[in-house]
DNA sequence: AAAATTTGACCTCA
DNA sequence: TGAGGTCAAATTTT
């Protein structure tokens, strides 16, 4: 726990840190000849985001200081709590139970496997039915017409489990009340490397580096006395509309450690004792590659019927901020969504 | 040709 | 015994 206390003011000083940078950002946005009210709109948000964030470690960390993790259901940034188990009671239990397969070489470990879910809603008519791009590569390997439900359910497990041993699977389903919901009900862990990913978050850097470069460029150009001279890009315009779930307000040079810190996957799908390196190096957002407005997520307390409450219909995001060992906060995180207000880890 | 999907069979558990 | 989860051969797609 003294790890986990060190840990956590590293995040919340990087969280306020943050939000100081992204202030002076938009001090900079501000200024008469450059002011742009998306990019105003966009780092008020972050910065929101950012203080939020901060609120919510410090409140968790005072529940975690005097509680056994594995018993504390921790709230993932979209305001839905799961247990750091990722097992919402009853229906994960009987899930499990129902792995102890011994025929199928399934290792206790499965047991333990987290499940979460998330609703995930897909404008009509865009094609993108039936995607549901998460950002990772998933393998069909059966549907079940399922007794009571208008819609059958899909199973996927990772396309890398045979190449890489990874054992995340997740369950489709159309929900029956609005067939423009899905329910995916994920369970376990990737450990696997996500190509895909790993090139995003590379290109992220890259977009990141380009725009300060660009702002350095035009503050040069500010201050020159050749006006004519502005370069003008829609760079920021184009990138965000296919990839708009993160921005970058910290420095770039920081952006891979604090943002993604290769060997610490502060970002888990589902709760990893802290003290427990993961096998894997992978950041795990739900980084919703393909087209964002397409479908909102919701998380949600899978073991209640009835919370499937809160609907997010953009999942634009707010600030991404490191978390380092923390990945058991920030379950399947969806950093697009803002947080929610009162901090809740219970 | 390789990868992905489909789909009926099979397995386990309640 | 039936529901739900998985397997794996057949088929389709890339």
């Amino acid at each position: 726990m003294e790890k986990l206390g060190t840990l956590d003011r590293k995040s919340v000083i990087s969280v306020l840190t943050q939000g100081k940078e992204l202030a002076n950002e938009l001090k900079k946005q501000l200024h008469p000849t450059t002011t742009s009210k998306e990019a105003c709109d966009s780092l008020l948000e972050n910065i929101v985001s950012s203080y939020e964030n901060a609120l919510r470690l410090l409140n968790c960390m005072a529940l975690l200081g005097n509680a056994d993790p594995s018993q504390i259901a921790v709230t993932n940034f979209l305001g839905s709590p799961y247990s750091v188990e990722g097992s919402p009671r009853s229906e994960v239990s009987e899930h499990n139970s129902k792995d102890q397969q011994p025929h199928r070489h399934v290792s206790k470990k499965r047991k333990t496997l987290p499940r979460w879910s998330e609703q995930v809603r897909v404008c009509s008519g865009t094609g993108s039915e039936g995607q549901l791009d998460d950002g990772y590569n998933w393998r069909k390997y059966g549907q079940k017409v399922i007794l009571g439900a208008n819609h059958p359910r899909a199973y996927y497990r990772c396309t890398h489990r045979n190449t890489q041993g990874c054992l995340a699977t997740k369950q489709v389903q159309r929900a029956d009340e609005d067939p423009s919901i899905f329910e995916v009900i994920y369970s376990g862990k990737h450990s696997c490397i996500q190509e895909r990913l790993k090139q995003k978050k590379e290109d992220l850097i890259i977009e990141h580096k380009e725009e300060e470069s660009q702002r350095h460029s035009q503050q040069m150009l500010m201050v020159s006395t050749e006006p004519t001279l502005k370069i003008e890009t829609q760079e920021s315009d184009t990138k965000e509309g296919s990839f708009p779930s993160f921005s970058f307000p910290i420095d770039s040079e920081n952006v891979e450690t604090q943002l993604f810190p290769e060997s610490t996957n502060f970002i888990g799908t589902s709760y990893t004792p802290p003290f427990l390196s993961p096998a894997t190096s992978e950041s795990y957002f739900s980084l919703s590659p393909c087209p964002v407005n397409d479908f909102g997520i919701v998380h949600s307390l899978q073991s209640s019927e009835s919370d499937f409450a809160e609907i997010i219909s953009n999942p634009t995001p707010a600030t991404s901020f490191p978390f380092e060992d923390l990945d058991f906060l920030i379950d399947q995180v969806d950093f697009g969504s803002h947080f929610l207000d009162a901090p809740d880890c219970s």
